[in-house]
Order: structure tokens, then sequence, then C-alpha cells
DNA sequence: TTCTATATTCGATGTTCGTCGAACACGAAA
DNA sequence: TTTCGTGTTCGACGAACATCGAATATAGAA
């Protein structure tokens, strides 16, 4: 039996205060910031001082929000931003993601 | 006795977080969307389906996030948003309600 | 002073959240 | 098949949260 492949939600199914608590927290922030828009990112990549097991589950909380999408590469997992979220939200994560450095 | 001023912390004290998480919830969304920029609006017009103390909470979480000032004249308490913010998270909550009507 | 209107605080309740370690599932390699 | 590498899920825990009604504090009116 082969691995389910990642739920991904529509977007138009999440509302702007499910993006903006997903956003709320410190961890998932600093996941957010070491993304690159339009570049994918190995899992074990993310240095954000949690446990595994947590970072599973901030990355669930992210992708259920329309924020990342994740993909799988064999045994391997690679994340990335989701650029629809743009079209829902434009300019939402953008200006997040360039206030991010000076005030995490 | 005069009755305390209200708290207002100080912007640089306040992190991006902080904001994002008080604006995460949608009643809280609902008032700061009530809220032209640049005017103030009575306590008590806001209508948001909560109790008063429910109502009161919320404002609470807003004022000390930086995002609304409270005034008090006479019995009454005046709201409005706080200008400063956009010097701290430039275009943040220009953005957040640009995009509220639609996807609230 | 007594009463009324306005909002805050308090206490309680049930829910959601962030965190971890243990157990698990899967793909690939030995 | 057995083992190893990678994440995920589960169960539990304490902390934080949203909500309400009751009690409280204050300002102004009667």
């Amino acid at each position: 039996m082969a691995q389910e492949p990642y739920f991904h939600p529509d977007l138009d199914a999440i509302s702007l205060a499910d993006v903006l608590h997903a956003l709320s927290d410190p961890v998932r922030l600093a996941i957010v910031k070491s993304l690159a828009p339009g570049e994918e990112t190995a899992w074990n990549a993310f240095m954000v001082g949690v446990a595994p097991s947590t970072l599973s589950h901030h990355m669930k909380v992210l992708r259920n929000a329309g924020i990342i999408a994740n993909r799988r590469d064999g045994m391997r997992c690679i994340v990335s931003l989701r650029p629809e979220l743009s079209a829902r939200f434009p300019d939402l994560l953008e200006t997040v993601l360039r206030l991010l450095p000076e005030a995490a």
C-alpha cells in the first residue's frame, strides 16, 4: 500500500483568521521565514529547536492553513510555499515575510 | 479617586507574532474591521455578538497587542486604531483590513 | 445621596494549543 | 528479510484561550 499523499486544502475554504492563526506562532514563523518563495526545502533542514514530532505538528498546521505544500520524494519530505495563497490573500504573506527579519 | 487610564504598551516591545495572534480571532477581526482608520468609535457601537465581558476581553487583547487605543470620555469608552502600528509593522494592518471584507 | 448607565474584573467551564516521548508506517538499503 | 533513515501519529500533560454571568467600580443624573 502506497503512502497517502499529503492533504492540501482548497484555498477558498480557508479564512483569513485561519491563516493569521497559523502565522501567530514563533516556531511556525521561523519555518515560513526559512522558506524562500519558489524554492523547495528538505524537511530535515529546519533548525527551529523543537522535537521532530512538534515540527511535524507545525507543518501540518501550516499545510492545513494553505501556507505550505509538502511533497514526498522517496524517503524524504520536501516543503515549499503555496504560491496560490497570493491569489486568495494578495500581499498577506509577502508583507509578513518582509516584516519577519526585524520583528520575529 | 480617578479611574486608571488604559495601559498602552510600547510598540517596540511587541512582536509580529503577538500582533498576528491578536488578529487571528474572528471576533477581534470584526472589531478591527469596524474601526475606520483615523476615526473614533464608541465602545457600545460594536455589534459582534458576544457578551459585554467577552467584548471587554477582546478589547484588552487588541490593546495589549498595540492595535487599538482606548480613551475614556466620562462614563463611556472611545476606541480607535493606533496609527503608530504602521511605523512598527508597515502595511500589515492595512493589508489585513483590505482583505477583511471578502475573507472574514 | 441614591439610582442608572457603562464597562471591567472575577470565577468558572470547556476547548484549543504547544510540547514531548513512544510507537508506528513507509521506503530504501544491506 | 532485516535493518536503518524519515517523518507521522498517538497519548498525555500543563498552559493559554474564549466564553459567560455575577459582582464590582466609576461617572453622571435625579
